[in-house]
DNA sequence: CTGAAAGCGCTAACAA
DNA sequence: TTGTTAGCGCTTTCAG
């Protein structure tokens, strides 16, 4: 029984020693060790030019002898500023949004700032909590990206409120005083389809995205004009509206092939409904691209492997998170905010296989 | 002239307005507004048992009136903890990494922890400034997985004294005491393996990563365990180490079709080589599966649509994070931090086209 | 060149 | 049930 108590009381004083808060080193601590004040301390470490070289040193040998890191939390509430960006997007997890974070990186990071990612998982009511999150955080700065739930920006208000600058990227607003950073979907689409026609390929569907979406709106209208321009009929009955998975792509092609033989060409709003049509046609023989052309959108990392490889527009998602990023950052230490601004990037033209109708061209 | 400078005028005046720090409602304003004390306001505001309904709902609604944000920064400096993890992972826009970061976030986000990411873009050095970042920020916790740079543990050391919990994740130093959570890469290609065994291969090669990752180890020895199981002869000739990307996969089987004629199927380490060699077969018009079987590991998107679709190994990244995240939380309110322990994923072997040697079997 | 003191926004003993 | 007071760790006037 007694063993048992101080086996007991044992386990006791070691959780005990576990549950010890390290405190981490403070100025304080520094300052006690030196015979110094705080402030002293806190000068010496921050290079504040009227503090001797000789006591510069002894303070900064000191705190690295006790492992002194800063507190930069409690040094922002102090000045009253803070080095953390809050980034709204739908899924991280997608190569274009992860691309998007990773340019995002690469200025914000040698800038000084740290990153906190909120996912919004295509979620409004996920979205609005981020925002109440990165404000409650005291951020100083926002970029998003809407979710595909996202229609108004009511949400948006107590960020204004705040007078937290804010930058949307890719999937924006538009009607809303904010920089916006996004692609030209409408060049983009014209270019590719113009590449069709360049081909020589006249009867050309659209799988369009949800409309509701601009991004899919303006690729849609992309593609209007180029046939338009091009002296080719546009036909609204030949734009599928909402088919951007794989699945659906697979399914509305086998209808068009009962409805509409003539078809010869598709341009897809999404890299993965061009991958399903592609498969139907392979399926039924359909030489792709000799008799029938098929280019997608986004630039999915699978296009260059499929058979035949897959034309498609790339969007530049780290172009898009530089630009993104340089804006916000400039805005954060700027007077002027949320002015109606729209930086746009040209999205690229991929042309592989499945457009090039003149075998020729065909590369490996 | 007198219109310019009125012009002139409205726009300073414009961004004087603009420039006003828009300092945010606290809680001493909400005090102040119902001439009450900022504890009161504190307390109703986390809804205290002992402060009255009535003065709760008050404050409640001056605080939506106000606008009032929560300072969790302030907070959480005054309670001595905090909110947020770090997670310092290779790179970001890897799809295997993005998984696993948004496996962390399905866990981490609903228990009420920020993520803030810190990419190492494999670069021993940012590595350990991330650390100093993440220490700096004093987050609750760490989760990591290192670069491919990093051999020791020596930058770990300031985490660990300072307390900080901090668990491993796929990319792991094994020898210090940490959770670390992470592939049976062993068990993963012993399984691939013997897959392409009892296909009926007989010669099969092996593209290794480079060995000093312990995780391109682990497969390594999974392989040779498993011919040597299957009474096939394990030959070191027949392994080719640090090849991974596409290109040295398609130099790697075009120098193995001269040099070793026999050979009739390859374990990849990666995706990626494993497609190299897919090229190079298909250019000398040799077929696969029927002739030629090949597996990866790791599971890229693009094997399910290259032709033949690859067979591969799914690493399950989305579980690796949220068993990573659960460890971390718990380590975080425990007592107990820093044990020996591993958590392991098993990985999943996904048997596609490219290993068929059975016909009978393939796939759409 | 350094110290004293105040305060960023919040919470939590201790009082009342 | 509410108020008073102190302090988290840091920076920054204002003095000396």
């Amino acid at each position: 029984m007694k063993i048992m108590q101080s086996i007991a009381q044992f386990f006791l004083s070691l959780n005990k020693f576990y549950k010890m808060k390290k405190r981490q080193t403070t100025i304080h601590d520094i300052a006690k060790y030196l015979n110094v004040t705080a402030s002293t301390v806190s000068r010496a470490l921050n290079d504040h030019p009227r503090i001797s070289e000789a006591t510069k040193k002894r303070v900064k040998q000191a705190a690295k002898k006790l492992d002194y890191k800063l507190n930069i939390i409690a040094a922002n509430l102090r000045k009253g500023k803070g080095n953390t960006i809050g980034i709204i997007i739908p899924l991280i997890n997608r190569f274009f949004f992860a691309n998007i974070i990773s340019g995002i990186e690469t200025v914000a990071n040698p800038a000084g700032y740290n990153l906190i990612i909120c996912p919004s998982n295509e979620n409004l009511e996920k979205e609005t909590n981020n925002i109440k999150t990165l404000i409650s955080n005291r951020v100083s700065g926002i970029l998003i990206s809407i979710s595909a739930e996202t229609k108004t920006a009511e949400h948006f208000e107590s960020v204004f409120k705040s007078g937290i600058p804010l930058v949307q990227f890719d999937r924006t607003i538009e009607h809303i005083a904010t920089t916006k950073v996004f692609n030209d979907d409408f060049t983009g689409a014209y270019q590719n389809v113009k590449h069709l026609i360049d081909q020589g390929y006249k009867h050309i569907v659209h799988f369009a995205g949800p409309q509701y979406i601009i991004n899919y709106q303006k690729r849609f209208e992309g593609y209007r004009q180029a046939l338009l321009d091009n002296n080719l009929p546009f036909r609204p009955e030949r734009v599928y509206e909402g088919v951007i998975s794989r699945e659906r792509g697979y399914e509305t092609m086998s209808t068009i092939l009962n409805t509409d033989p003539e078809i010869d060409a598709l341009f897809a709003a999404s890299d993965m409904s061009a991958l399903g049509a592609m498969i139907l046609l392979k399926k039924r023989k359909i030489q792709i691209p000799a008799l029938f052309g098929i280019t997608g959108y986004v630039n999915e990392p699978f296009g260059e492997f499929v058979e035949p490889s897959l034309t498609t527009t790339e969007q530049k998602g780290i172009a898009i998170g530089k630009a993104a990023a340089k804006e916000l950052i400039a805005q954060i230490s700027a007077a002027e905010k949320y002015r109606f601004r729209s930086i746009i990037i040209p999205p690229e033209l991929i042309v592989r296989n499945s457009s090039l109708k003149n075998h020729a061209e065909l590369k490996l």
